[in-house]
RNA sequence: GGCGGCGUAGCUCAGCGUGGUUAGAGCGUCAGCCUUAUAAGCUGGAGAACGUUGGUUCAACUCCAACCGCCGCUACCA
């Protein structure tokens, strides 16, 4: 011993009425402050020196433990985290750890995206290559490297959250066995006939100059121009239109009204489209005659600016039909076709039709056998088939094409308007619709999409709407269009005919890639490279023969296959591959994911086998500002997560994704709404120190079994667990915001305001090794150990943390917090929990008595009859309960109502204990209570 | 434009499939108490037109309709 510190104990030598050193004060090293950003790196350090996650997983499989497998919908692994991706790990991750400590072998393999646009785009600019130009095997390796750092940099992230999972072992979209399962499921799908080649007007963007699926675009508000411009008859049109109606041709100009947003796709209007069964009108303004649709005909004369218009004549629109009028500035005539889809609530009522430029027009066009003119190349110029404006952005068009219009006066009038509008979700530049061929998995090919329907309702929704949602996002989905013109990807090994020009995408030939693609390792780099370096005689079925031409001379295509494609086969690459459970148990996604992730996987699982790749599906909201508003880098509201974990801490951020109902609606993010779970935060956390501080000396030699409890500590048990059923049920049910009010409920009415206060003079004032304090001990270890495991799933830092100061004797063999096994209650033991109630009840009343304090009072209890006989058993525990210094009394209820009377405490305050008693029983220690007294005479002489 | 979700105290949420006591909880806030959990703890108080407006009903936060706001999804706004 130091000689200073004897000297301290010498200067605090206790005055004779000073009998603090003989009391049991709490004590541990367990720090009040959380410095979560501090020390949170040493916790993960700790689990991954310790294999803690692994470990545990082995265990419970060696224990039977059933499979539960929670899919990972990988993220893409280009730029840091931010708060959304936070939240998603977080929750499965908490997800993961419930079925983990409920004794399940709960298999989680994290994964990444890793193909694609965005990044191919970033290395690019890296590069400073266009990618026109680069070597296609140089650009992918450029881009597997760039791929493999972000993924390293997120897997940090993650980790650093405190997320569990094969974090070593993760999947990769780039990887060569994924890359072979991707080109294995294409060629099934070819096989089976869902997948072919067709002309189609498909998203396009200009800038990224590849088509897009439905899932690679964003709604954004967007000005466009608007335009009314007259599409004028000739002579011999107008006379025809004009008896459509039963007018006589007087020679008025006649002219049929239209409306576009987007007029650079006039060079490639071919037709109008009328609703067949609205009404149309001859309208005669000023000088000239125009059609429009009767219920829009205020509106269009108004622009004409020629004063009142007079109705001429009427005629529905199926009167109209294959009609015809001139086109603007080219010389050819616009068919005048029906279409239901025309709407009468903007425009005329005429609908500007280019079969080149829009799903619908593609459509139409079709039914009535017009040109599909698509005069606009790949990055958006127009080509010679437009005549004057060929070499000219479209868009740049736009202005130029209106100031024609109104030099020929076909222009009515040019306004601007404001819709929301498709967008690359890569370049956020808006798309265009453009006919080009493309690959495609046919929706309505041998019932795919009702059995993807029937699948859906096989499937456990959570929340429960998400059924619905999914079977309308089934059922709206269109043709998926799977093809892309760029390289960072896994190719589409298609293969067109030389003699015929006919593409086609041999299953042989495709699983011969896919088989060759399997024997090349990692770390060679791109496996897919394959299908660029080697000649196709390598990969092409002897005899392969054109079904068109019977040709045999082929070369190869190179599309890409969509990355959604990628991530929609993940069932197939990881589950199936790697022999974990199929269906998956969970997937666990944002509810963006509906018409991304959950139905790629959905459609490619129920293709290939059938079923859906899903047991239960759970989606959570999307994460917004503390006013509600979505989160932009430019709004100034942009939270990224490792800012976020610096700032507050990993845990604490992980209370808040509990505190708050993250399955429906938005999921408010901010500092004030922090600063609130910071303060449960603190208080979940003085409880654990506080528990922690008064098992001090507790061994578990000296640990008392409930059955040798003291009455009011198993009472105080049966509350637990009732805790226990309330936490696990939720749990179980995912309701993480449940388990957490009712952790707080418990901590702060049972705990706190309760159960604590009645063991302090227990715990402080008993002989050291008492058995009644060996009770109360026993109890909170058991509440510790308990709250421990049930918050573990959620503050996984600060659990581990708390059940690493708990002495090694008490940890036993249950190292880790994880170590430990949610509790599995059988039954609740109602009486029990009824008597704690109206003990909690009692106490709380004396505790409101005004102006005097715990052990100033006597108390007098009645209670009702189920009651009378279990208070009696309490024994003294009924005084401790009520926390005053002695009962004076226990009597039946006559009213049928318990009710406690307190009045002043009879006996003098003992200088130890508090406690209000006969004093002066020693004369050594006058000041003390007879129990008190004995006990510091047993303390006095230490051994 | 359509579909969906959400809108209850300063904040986060319950309650509303079976409409009926003074609409609950935690956090915060204010006041009081304790000083043997002490950079803690206890008790008490204040605090809510249950988004708005109508309707059904003896009675609505709870059912119905419309509307408003926020968010997400979606569309053939040509």
């Amino acid at each position: 011993m130091r000689p200073d510190h004897a000297h301290d104990e010498s200067m605090s030598e206790p005055k004779p009425t000073d009998y603090r050193w003989s009391l049991n004060l709490p004590k541990t090293d367990f720090p009040m402050r959380a410095d979560l950003a501090k020390r949170e790196p040493d916790r993960v350090r700790w689990w991954a020196e310790h294999g803690t996650y692994l470990q545990r997983l082995a265990r419970n499989r060696a224990e039977g433990g059933a499979p539960f497998v929670l899919h990972d919908g990988p993220p893409y692994a280009n730029g840091d985290l931010h708060m959304g991706t936070f939240l998603n790990r977080v929750l499965k991750d908490t997800l993961v750890k419930i079925h983990l400590l409920d004794g399940e072998y709960s298999d989680f393999v994290p994964g990444w995206d890793m193909h694609g646009l965005p990044i191919e785009m970033e290395t690019l600019k890296h590069l400073k290559l266009d990618f026109r130009r680069a070597d296609p095997i140089e650009l992918r390796r450029a881009c597997r490297e760039r791929a493999l750092y972000w993924m390293n940099r997120q897997r940090e992230q993650m980790l650093r959250m405190g997320t569990f999972g094969r974090f070593d072992d993760p999947y990769m979209t780039l990887a060569p066995a994924f890359e072979a399962t991707i080109v294995e499921t294409l060629a099934d799908l070819a096989e089976s006939d869902y997948l072919y080649k067709g002309l189609r007007s498909t998203l396009w963007c200009v800038y990224d100059e590849t088509a897009l699926a439905e899932a690679e675009i964003e709604y954004k508000d967007h000005t466009s121009p608007s335009v009314y411009a007259r599409f004028r008859a000739s002579d011999a049109q107008r006379k025809a239109l004009l008896e459509a109606f039963g007018l006589d041709d007087d020679g008025t100009p006649l002219s049929v009204a239209i409306w576009t947003t987007t007029p650079w796709t006039l060079p490639a209007n071919v037709a109008i489209a009328l609703k067949p069964d609205a009404t149309y009108g001859v309208y005669r303004a000023g000088d000239e005659d125009v059609i429009v649709a009767q219920s829009l005909a205020s509106s269009v004369i108004a622009r004409l600016e020629k004063g009142e218009g007079t109705l001429r004549a009427e005629a529905p629109g199926s009167a109209l039909e294959r009609f015809a009028v001139r086109h603007p500035f080219l010389d050819r005539d616009s068919l005048i076709v029906l279409a239901d889809y025309v709407e009468l609530e903007t425009g005329t009522g005429a609908v500007h039709t280019a079969p080149g430029h829009g799903a619908d027009d593609f459509e139409t066009g079709v039914r009535y056998g017009l040109p599909i003119i698509n005069p606009v190349d790949a990055a958006g110029r127009f080509t010679a088939e437009a005549g004057p404006y060929a070499g000219m952005h479209i868009f740049e068009a736009n202005a130029r094409i209106v100031e024609d219009l109104r030099a020929s006066g076909a222009l009515i009038s040019a306004e601007s308007y404001e819709h929301s509008y498709p967008h690359c979700w890569r370049c956020k530049n808006p798309v265009i619709f453009r006919a080009t061929a493309q690959w495609f998995i046919g929706m309505d090919r041998h019932g795919l999409r009702e059995r993807a329907e029937r699948a859906v309702h096989t499937v456990r929704w959570l929340p429960e709407w998400g059924e619905n949602r999914m079977s309308q996002m089934v059922g709206n989905h269109p043709e998926w269009c799977v093809s892309r013109q760029r390289v960072w990807g896994t190719p589409i090994p298609a293969v067109v005919c030389t003699g015929c020009n006919e593409a086609r995408l041999d299953p042989l030939l495709a699983r011969s890639l896919a088989k060759a693609m399997r024997g090349r390792s990692f770390d060679e780099g791109n496996a897919s490279d394959l299908w660029w370096t080697e000649p196709l005689e390598t990969f092409a079925p002897p005899g392969m023969a054109c079904a068109g031409c019977g040709g045999t001379a082929f070369r190869k295509e190179h599309n890409i296959v969509d990355i959604w494609f990628e991530s929609g086969v993940t069932w197939r690459a990881v589950l199936v591959e790697r022999g974990m459970k199929f269906p998956a148990s969970a997937y666990l996604e944002g509810g963006d994911q509906y018409r991304g992730w959950f139905r790629s996987n959905l459609i490619t699982s129920v293709a290939t086998r059938d079923v859906a790749p899903y047991e239960q599906v759970i989606s959570y909201g999307w994460v917004v500002d503390q006013h509600g508003h979505a989160m932009h880098k430019s709004a100034g509201n942009y939270i990224a997560a490792d800012e976020a974990i610096e700032k507050y801490g990993a845990d604490l951020l992980r209370l808040w994704s509990a505190s708050t109902d993250v399955l429906n609606g938005d999921v408010r993010l901010g500092a004030a709404l922090l600063d609130n779970v910071a303060n449960v935060y603190k208080n979940l956390r003085f409880r654990l120190r506080y528990f922690l501080s008064s098992l001090d000396g507790l061994t578990r030699a000296s640990i008392v079994t409930r059955e040798r409890m003291e009455p009011i500590d198993r009472l105080a048990l049966g509350a637990l667990a009732a805790l226990s059923a309330r936490v696990t049920a939720a749990y179980r049910r995912f309701d993480l915001h449940d388990a957490y009010v009712a952790l707080q409920q418990f901590d702060k009415e049972d705990l706190s305001a309760f159960y604590v206060d009645v063991l302090k003079d227990r715990l402080y004032s008993s002989a050291p090794n008492a058995p009644r304090r060996r009770s109360a001990q026993s109890a909170l270890l058991e509440i510790f150990r308990t709250m421990c495991v049930l918050l573990a799933p959620i503050l996984s830092f600060t659990a581990e943390e708390a059940w690493q100061h708990l002495s090694d004797d008490l940890r036993g063999a249950d190292e880790s917090v994880f170590d430990l096994v949610l509790p599995r209650i059988a039954e609740l033991d109602e009486d029990a929990l009824a008597a704690w109630a109206l003990l909690k009840e009692l106490r709380a009343q004396v505790a409101a008595s005004e102006g005097v304090r715990d052990f100033q009072l006597d108390a007098k209890v009645d209670v009702q009859q189920p009651f009378y006989d279990r208070f009696v058993a309490l024994g003294d525990n009924l005084r401790e309960a009520l926390v005053v210094s002695s009962l004076r009394g226990l009597g039946l209820s006559s009213n049928g109502t318990a009710t406690v009377v307190v009045v002043p405490a009879a006996g003098e305050k003992c200088q130890r204990c508090w406690k209000y008693l006969p004093l002066n029983t020693d004369p050594d220690h006058p000041t003390l209570c007879e129990s008190c007294a004995t006990i510091v005479r047993g303390l006095e002489k230490p051994a």
